[in-house]
DNA sequence: AAGGTGACTGGCG
DNA sequence: TCGCCAGCCACCT
């Protein structure tokens, strides 16, 4: 189990329990970067989290989507072009978008597992 | 090994 | 209430 020498074959690291727990959203839900920090174990690792979503695999199954900023907007680069996927995506899982096209966390919020 | 980057946050003016 | 600034963390040169 040593055989490469890759990095994802040792003990979870930050990104993979990042990846487990967003796995865990459950349809129709959004949680913070900074919650799945918390929920992780690292309270003040936000930015990790975003960059761990950032540096995703071609093929993954993580709902990437179901991850917004505290204030409940959408902060990923848009030239990426999947800012509006994203929208897409949250609003075919019946998420709702507020007028100043906010996520109301206290609606769609999802705290983590119970 | 040290410095730079970014899909974040909370605090302050 | 809103925008800006500095702090924080995990990763990548």
């Amino acid at each position: 189990m040593t055989d490469h020498p890759t990095t994802e074959h040792r003990a979870p690291r930050f990104r993979e329990r990042v990846y487990a727990m967003i796995r865990r959203i459950p349809p129709g839900r959004v949680t913070s970067y900074g919650d799945i920090a918390a929920l992780v174990g690292t309270p003040r690792a936000a930015r990790g989290v975003g960059s761990a979503l950032n540096a995703l695999p071609d093929e993954h199954d993580v709902p990437w989507w179901r991850v917004v900023n505290r204030s409940g907007n959408l902060t990923i680069p848009p030239h990426l072009g999947l800012r509006a996927l994203q929208r897409t995506l949250l609003e075919e899982e019946g998420v709702e978008f507020g007028p100043t096209g906010a996520i109301d966390l206290d609606v769609w919020g999802w705290d983590g597992p119970s």
